[in-house]
DNA sequence: TGAACATATGAGCAGATACTCATATGTATA
DNA sequence: TATACATATGAGTATCTGCTCATATGTTCA
């Protein structure tokens, strides 16, 4: 939107409790950080299987069936984010989720999706 | 990955124990749709305003400084992922949170988010 | 009814992203 | 030490996405 021109509200009042609650860009940026690594299906794969334990970055690709190419540019960015935490161990790699934090915020999420699941399917 | 080859576990029981706690596909998808969804900030800025009460398309275009189609667009995107719902009143459509358990979601991830901020950042 | 307004929606485009393929780095062991 | 192995990383590419701009739909009120 350019900066000359600007939308005018029609509920003044209402706009301005808005902006009291909207917080900074920078957290609301990390915040879409965060769900944006969350929101890739191959990386929630990843963390899902890193939930039974620590695994080498060939063990993730042989049970998500994909390359260990295309898995470790993903641990890449979920290490980036801080999601996992690896520890080197000879040749091997070793993963592990990272972030008490977001398992919880997870699972959440999962019970949540559950739940809809459920509501809107017939068959399972 | 080609169908045929295959990457070798060098864990086999860790693999085993990996692919139990994998969901099936569909799950991991609609968990993406919904993370997915908060991963982009004007979503995210969208909802958090509502969280102030409902607000109509103005309104919401006014507080974030975006054009009213932009919003509309986003909207679209928010309503059809359940997120909000919205209200014809007049010429205005009012959009409110629809999900209590997302909005927990959200607010738990704020939460993480603010803790991260506060250690990593020496200026707020 | 018709003009002005509020919102929705489609097409189009620029930027982001998740993979593949080739190659680099680092480790164990023959 | 030389080779094989495990992982990391860069470049390239097809797909996706969030905006703009134009236009359609639906509402109020003069």
């Amino acid at each position: 939107m350019s900066s000359f021109e600007q939308t005018v509200p029609h509920h003044p009042e209402a706009v301005q409790r808005a902006q009291e609650v909207l917080l900074n860009r920078d957290r609301i940026d990390e915040l879409g950080y965060l769900f944006k690594m969350l929101a890739d299906p191959t990386r929630l794969r990843v963390l899902m299987t890193l939930q039974s334990g620590d695994l080498c970055v060939a063990d993730l690709s042989a049970t998500l069936h994909m390359t260990p190419s295309a898995i470790s540019h993903q641990l890449a960015d979920l290490k980036n984010a801080r999601l996992v935490t690896s520890e080197k161990r000879g040749k091997h790699v070793f993963y592990r989720f990272d972030d008490l934090h977001v398992e919880i915020l997870f699972k959440q999420a999962l019970q949540h999706v559950e739940e809809r699941y459920a509501t809107h399917r017939i068959i399972d």
